[in-house]
DNA sequence: AGCGTAGGCCAACACGTGTTGACAGTCCAG
DNA sequence: CTGGACTGTCAACACGTGTTGGCCTACGCT
């Protein structure tokens, strides 16, 4: 409905006097997506968190679909597998994605969303698509194969977030990252390099 | 509220003439439940479905978290590991939940209630003290290791639910059982039965 | 200084939710 | 046949939601 994106509001330097406000909705977003999942974060809670008045995140971000969009950023940095040693990608990949889920909670708010909402579960199928499809293609060797070894290695990846971050079952909380990435490296490691069962 | 819980309403034999309402209700609670979660399910939407009005789902069940509780199972039904042979556990546990999940939804249901839910995470952990944990304590060596192992097994199955079942990854959608079984069985054995890397 | 405009708040709308209570048909025991 | 219960329907309540438009303030340029 709105289209102007850029162009609009600016002073100088393209620093908006009112950047502060939208970075605290943004912040505030991150953190009700994430602890609720969509439906239950509130454009009000939000906005309370962020203490600004409801109307704001209207006007910023258009509806709550785009405040999501723009609070949750689906980039997982995943680092080039070619530069990896071959028998460490398995325990690189935990590793990673243990430091993503930990140093903030945009990613558990993804898989919360995912669960119940269909276009956030359609964004992850984008963002496997077009992120850990690429690695998986680069570590395992028969390319064709690509597409399940990366489906299995998500099953792994993702449950591990599931039961830890979003359940808490409390053993799989309790475990130290290094006993992570001790059980489930070879695990990852299995999927993408060793051959077919 | 109303405290009469049993008692009321039987003819003969226990059975009353309202049970085809019942479970009328449970069924289509059941599948809105495992399509929408806890939050979009409506009870509107189940009554509909049910083809009766949304107050006999009060009248039956109290409230809606009374209808989540009566509609969805918890019950994993695992089988005795002890009966298994040692070295087919992990791909015995496979099987078993491919086969819970697939002949009906209502696993699928715990999984998005859990992800949003904050009761629903408490019964899912419920669920997996009281079911998960006790199976692995018969299949692993060390009863002391056992929560820790457990957990990890939980990590690949409830990965395998969500990618294949509500996030619907295409590759793990592709993927055979039999794929599957060989896949994973070897990790659930490893996490249960192989000695600490 | 004056003015346009961006930033912000307030009140309200329309809608969907869980939930409740009053009312009508229906079956069965006495 | 009659009374009382069970089964079911209808309409409404109270509330929270996303969303909208009007209004006031205060900044920044000319």
């Amino acid at each position: 409905m709105n289209g102007s994106k850029s162009r609009d509001t600016e002073t100088v330097g393209g620093v908006r006097r009112s950047d502060v406000t939208r970075n605290a909705i943004l912040e505030a977003a991150r953190e009700r997506f994430a602890a609720d999942g969509y439906e239950r974060a509130t454009i009000r809670a939000i906005a309370k968190d962020a203490r600004i008045d409801p109307s704001m995140v209207m006007r910023y971000y258009g509806n709550k679909e785009g405040l999501f969009a723009a609070a949750v950023s689906f980039d997982l940095r995943l680092p080039d597998l070619g530069t990896v040693a071959r028998a460490d990608i398995g325990r690189a990949l935990v590793t990673h994605f243990l430091a993503l889920w930990e140093e903030n909670e945009e990613f558990t708010a993804m898989l919360r969303v995912g669960a119940t909402n269909q276009a956030g579960a359609e964004r992850m199928r984008d963002t496997f698509r077009e992120q850990l499809l690429p690695a998986a293609r680069q570590a395992c060797p028969d390319p064709e194969q690509a597409p399940a070894r990366a489906g299995l290695a998500a099953s792994q990846l993702l449950g591990l977030a599931l039961t830890r971050y979003v359940l808490r079952l409390p053993p799989t909380v309790a475990l130290a990252r290094e006993e992570i990435v001790a059980w489930l490296g070879p695990t990852l490691q299995r999927y993408l390099t060793a051959p077919s069962p």
